[in-house]
DNA sequence: TTGTATGCGTTATCAA
DNA sequence: TTGATAACGCATACAA
């Protein structure tokens, strides 16, 4: 088994081995039209004679730029957002970009600091994602061109702003709670109830989407449940709720939460989708493997990676600027959870027994 | 809003504007106890007011040490591996280390490119995870005590070498295996089947596993399945083939395939778990919300990542060694997939209708 | 087509 | 306790 060599091979060794200067040898390894085709074959020779392998510090800190992209997510373990990591890592490393991943925790120090280590490496560009940061205080410390947001519910609504025209790339979240509301309305339900964590800019966005989708339908209502930050590792108190007072159909902040429901509601004596249609959102893979299969929405969270990658690598080309603000589409998916409802369709004695509100299931 | 400063500012601004040399002004930055109070007082409040962020690239350059991690995983995507990049992630970010990521997707020349990309920015340590790259392979272009493999089938089987008393972190995946493959005995099963991808050392490790795990158990038979690399996709022909001859129970080789099997189990006659007992891999959260619930074996991902980032930042400390290697428990959890069985209990007639191979159920 | 010389921003060595 | 100076490894302006 070969060793890595001990003292780290320089560019002086390849140039002194090729018989040329640093700086032919230089330039010959990077394909400098002007060096002659012998100089260049001796060079490269010699450089995999040694295994050299150039430092990107120190071409970093002599070019300006550093061919680092940085990711600032919230959660790695989340599958959603492992779609964008992996996106966002595809499209840079084709492009020889690597990528530096830091996750926030929804912790906003815990952010700024991610964002310290991004200017301290002088990262090429930097992709936010979820993050609970002010984009001013984003701006504040790296400039704009450098910086894009992946965030559907960009900016906070309560401000009132227009995005801006770069830097922003969004899913339409709004659009697709729209969608399952309206598909919703024409599979004939009309009691709807919308259930997300209560707080968080995003779970405001997707209220107000389900909420307005609903303006044009004076017969259909809309309650709205908060499931708490972590609802979606227990929602009992939830599926308590809906038990207690049922609507025809739920709305889900997102497919996590609305199968955790799906399964807490096999303890109560409410039969899905027989006394409650379900929908959730975001299209992750457990949605099309549960029964009955979810209907949700598709978010293309690969794409918006993949897109945020580019974007920046466009804008740190020289001369290069950042793309337009984009906003990606989704797709609804109908699934067995919201079949078609006639009027008094809805069963009037459970075919289940009553089960206790917790446990039953375990 | 302010304004990320024009020309970036650098240690010689600070110096200036505190009226100090610029070693002195590097010193009082990092603390060195031989500064006096004031000057680091006039220097650190030079720094802040000049919005002074170091240059990573200089520092590395100059101190040989770049507080980078570099970790090679599989895809991002998938929830196992990104729980794997969050433990890593977050136990380096908690000693200021950063980390590079860089996904391998089953290819040696990805994954031989990532190395590459690792290596040019001089990282300080590197874990790879799940890698299809021959460890001889890495250990030729990085030093040894710089390196953790992230990997339970390491080495290949088939070579029988012990794995190195350093540098390989596992999770005993074929205790795992032993251990459910126990849990179905005790529970009454006889004839079980394994399916799995078919190919890769993983499979192989488990397979063997779970056939070891039979040898005291003589009324028992082991059969093997092939899912193919991407079964769980579509396991339909498993599913099939499952149908045409059932076994009592099957050991899946992971919860991504065990749940896409369950799913598609529901359009043959068979029923899970009264017909078949099904069990799992990895312990996925969706593995709690199946229905049945699915028997697992709870895999410490987060702690594998977390544990790898320690060995190599202790590695990484002067006149640090890589701790001995190690192998994390699991943990059967045990579902509803897999109730106790008398023999005999297997229904005779199938309560649901026969229905075609394919397509039912969509 | 190639070589020489300089500097990128920081830290470490030595001297004061 | 502080300052001057020399690297670190590479890329480029300029000269040849």
């Amino acid at each position: 088994m070969r060793r890595p060599p001990e003292r780290r091979v320089v560019l002086a060794d390849v140039a002194r081995l090729a018989g040329t200067s640093e700086a032919t040898a230089s330039r010959a390894l990077k394909n400098d039209p002007r060096i002659g085709e012998t100089t260049r074959a001796a060079v490269r020779a010699a450089a995999a004679k040694l295994g050299y392998v150039p430092n990107a510090a120190a071409r970093s800190l002599r070019a300006k730029r550093t061919h680092i992209l940085g990711l600032l997510l919230d959660d790695l373990a989340d599958p959603v957002h492992g779609k964008v990591a992996a996106g966002f890592e595809a499209a840079a490393a084709s492009q020889g970009h690597a990528v530096f991943i830091m996750t926030g925790l929804h912790d906003p120090d815990r952010e700024q600091r991610a964002l310290t280590a991004f200017v301290e490496h002088r990262a090429d560009g930097i992709a936010l994602a979820s993050c609970v940061i002010d984009p001013a205080d984003v701006h504040a410390r790296v400039p704009a061109e450098r910086v894009v947001f992946v965030q559907p519910d960009y900016p906070r609504l309560a401000d009132g702003r227009e995005p801006p025209a770069r830097g922003v790339l969004r899913s339409n979240d709004a659009g697709g709670f729209a969608m399952t509301v309206r598909h919703l309305v024409e599979q004939g339900y009309r009691r709807l109830a919308y259930v997300g964590p209560g707080s968080g800019s995003s779970d405001a966005l997707r209220r107000a989407a389900a909420s307005d989708a609903l303006a044009g339908t004076p017969a259909a209502r809309m309650r709205f449940l908060d499931s708490g930050v972590d609802g979606w590792r227990d929602p009992s108190d939830v599926a308590g709720a809906l038990a207690e007072d049922p609507p025809d159909a739920v709305v889900c902040y997102d497919d996590k939460l609305a199968l955790a429901l799906l399964d807490r509601l096999r303890s109560t004596r409410l039969l899905v989708p027989d006394d409650l249609a379900i929908v959730g959102f975001d299209g992750i893979p457990a949605a099309r493997e549960s029964r009955p299969r979810l209907t949700t929405v598709d978010v293309p969270s690969v794409e918006l990676g993949r897109r945020a990658a580019e974007m920046l690598m466009i804008a740190g080309r020289d001369g290069g600027r950042l793309p337009p603000s984009e906003i990606l589409p989704v797709h609804l998916i109908v699934g067995e959870s919201t079949p078609r409802r006639t009027a008094g369709e809805r069963r009037q004695a459970p075919r289940v027994a009553v089960a206790s509100r917790r446990g039953a299931g375990e």
